[in-house]
DNA sequence: CATGAATGAGGATTCATTCAT
DNA sequence: AATGAATGAATCCTCATTCAT
């Protein structure tokens, strides 16, 4: 299990003392991600955020309440970034690039919320499951018209679009279970590896200067960077 | 255990009429796959297989070690079916499609057997959960050797072989998360799509008809059909 | 506080040795019926009944489920009473002192079960409220018939028959909180006392030897003694 | 608490808006009365009250403590209400009208304050307990001697004199549990519905227009206004 | 006067597991 | 081979209460 990739955060220093709203969101981030949903007793989440187990009933409602929120707020972080980048109207090539940039850089540097977005929204009851997915489905539509745009224009070729679309973000969101922001492998070359092997995925030219100069195009590291810092 | 009873959805159609062992295996790669591991309590587990809660333990001896054989078996066969392809000793490009035939058949035809090797190896213990992962690296291991054979052969270029392998495994993987057998999209189809977008991927020539050459070159279909068969 | 007075059941020596499911049922009758429902809680239950908590759950659903049962079991009982004495067809003031006789020795004995009938059903949830209230409606039934028969033959003078039914049963229910089995009032002369209270109420004639010979053709005792001691 | 508050729905219309401590004590009122004591929450109390739960601390000391202080008010008033009508030292059967109309009169007004101190009793601590037990006692104490002196001077005819005075005191305050002011029984009615009901049970002559008169002798309703108007 | 934060004890219930039958 | 009874530990959550602000 490549467990060391969970640990998240410290890319982007905060002055302010954490709060201890701050202190449980974060401690469930970090728990969810690493042992699960159900496997996160509320004891070891109070222990972690410093606090007695009851007082997370002050900020929580329930310990599915806290899931959802979180989901949320990371999905929508997610979106925003799409929709940022997607209304530059760029090129179907430069377009996958930022969208592989903001999903790449997004899932190394919080792997932890990522990854709860990505496999604890099972353990959601069903209507509020159906509202992640639905978010999850507003994110994946950038990418869907993307991938259609570039197949309509004939820069992408692609047996199967759907598959196509659901087989890059895979790809991309597997970082979060394997890197390590603390490793030598930097978040650039992790981002350009991503970049060079979606649009060869995808049929597409991917020759190394042409990814560089695509993403450079792109230029969606300052859009994630921006929608994770926001409050 | 009989570990054919893991097999799932039966391809082939099996003519005895389940044991009681076969009935808990299947319930539980069922219920670990749907709601994961710590989500799937003991009773749940007894009801779906049929029997009385203290039954199931004749059979499992902990509802982790039944995690662990569940995991320790289907490991084995994909294991076995990239062994027995390997031994061919085919050219990297015709490999590689071979994994990807094994490792997508596998994932969309036994999809909870292999979501529960992907998703449920952290609910192990840490001796076990080790043992699942060195498993899982001799798997790995396969795939790792044919990306370094065809990148030294000029077959493949991409930018870090450790990425790629682990990019193109994820990819792959996701099938099990949405592929349903009863749709109307072919395993065939399913498996070529995976095929070119790998090839793709890993920087390789990925015409279509290559792909369809590659794949009947590889022909590995019956060796995964022949490993989740076996007992 | 006359708590005193729930004790309760000793009246019937009981040979077989008391089964766990017994023991949990005596002990949820005696304690819902001294501290109140939700004053009871579950592993006093549970020490009581001289088990383990958990044990508890094997027998009972939810706490509220055996609050319903034993609703449920002492209403019917007491219906059933009623319905067998009415079915002799006496005459309205022999019929009242019968049921008196049923209602006046029931409370007195099973004042512990009668208690929690009386007092406890707004522990429920609407549902099975709404369940006991129809129980209780159907015992009362019997009263109220019975009120209207001797209305009607001139044999009791009211003001208001709905207000009379309801003050007549207020006042024999009232046993259940004082009366002692072990104390030197007896039975018989409680009920007789009722019997000759009820009378009076209702406007009939109360002659004490009236009374005894009424109480006499009514003969209830046995009924109650019976419904009680059915299992 | 100034405890003029525990005064419910008021008869008087009162022109001061309700204090904080008046909001406090009406809520207890009509949720330990509706609920029970511990099934009502000190936050359920502090919404009724419309105010945080911390703020109820200011105002009563423990729960206990509020109900404690319902249940003396209450208990006080009748306490006074019966002194001051056995103070004009009327026959027993003028006397008896007069408790039954101060009773039921205030049992039927107050319904949820007189449904507190019957019921809530045993969720007090032993020494407070007792304290009310003993109110209780000189309440009861009226009518005690009242039945006695009906009976020494042969206006009642009682086969038991305590069993008769618990008797007409049970079923004079079921009225607390199904009177509603707002339907079309008068309150006026039953009162004298209950009054000669009750001197029927005591074995005194009961004619309707004996009763009439001897309700009017008494003249007890304004005694039961009055000391439930005091502050 | 009023409150939000905080807590320890306890609420009911479910957990995986054992064992005698 | 199969089960019903039993349990201790743990589950999530709510309780009444305190206190600094």
């Amino acid at each position: 299990m490549r467990s060391a990739a969970i640990a998240g955060r410290q890319t982007v220093p905060e002055a302010a003392p954490a709060t201890t709203e701050e202190q449980i969101v974060r401690a469930a981030v970090r728990l969810f991600a690493e042992r699960g949903f159900h496997a996160t007793g509320i004891r070891q989440l109070a222990e972690q955020a410093g606090i007695n187990s009851s007082t997370l009933y002050h900020y929580m409602g329930t310990k599915e309440d806290l899931l959802f929120r979180i989901v949320q707020d990371s999905s929508k972080r997610l979106i925003e970034a799409a929709r940022q980048l997607t209304a530059r109207e760029l090129d179907p090539p430069a377009a996958i690039c930022g969208l592989v940039q903001i999903h790449v850089w997004s899932h190394a540097t919080y792997s932890a919320e990522t990854a709860v977005v990505d496999n604890e929204l099972r353990a959601l009851d069903k209507p509020r499951r159906e509202a992640a997915v639905r978010l999850r489905d507003r994110y994946e539509a950038f990418w869907s018209k993307t991938v259609e745009a570039g197949c309509a224009r004939g820069d992408f070729r692609v047996p199967d679009r759907r598959i196509a679309r659901l087989g890059i973000l895979q790809m991309c969101s597997g970082v979060a279970q394997w890197y390590s922001p603390s490793g030598k492998l930097s978040l650039r070359d992790l981002v350009a590896a991503h970049a060079q092997m979606v649009l060869g995925a995808l049929g597409a030219s991917r020759d190394r200067d042409q990814v560089r100069t695509l993403l450079l195009e792109a230029d969606a590291q300052p859009i994630a960077d921006r929608v994770w810092s926001q409050p």
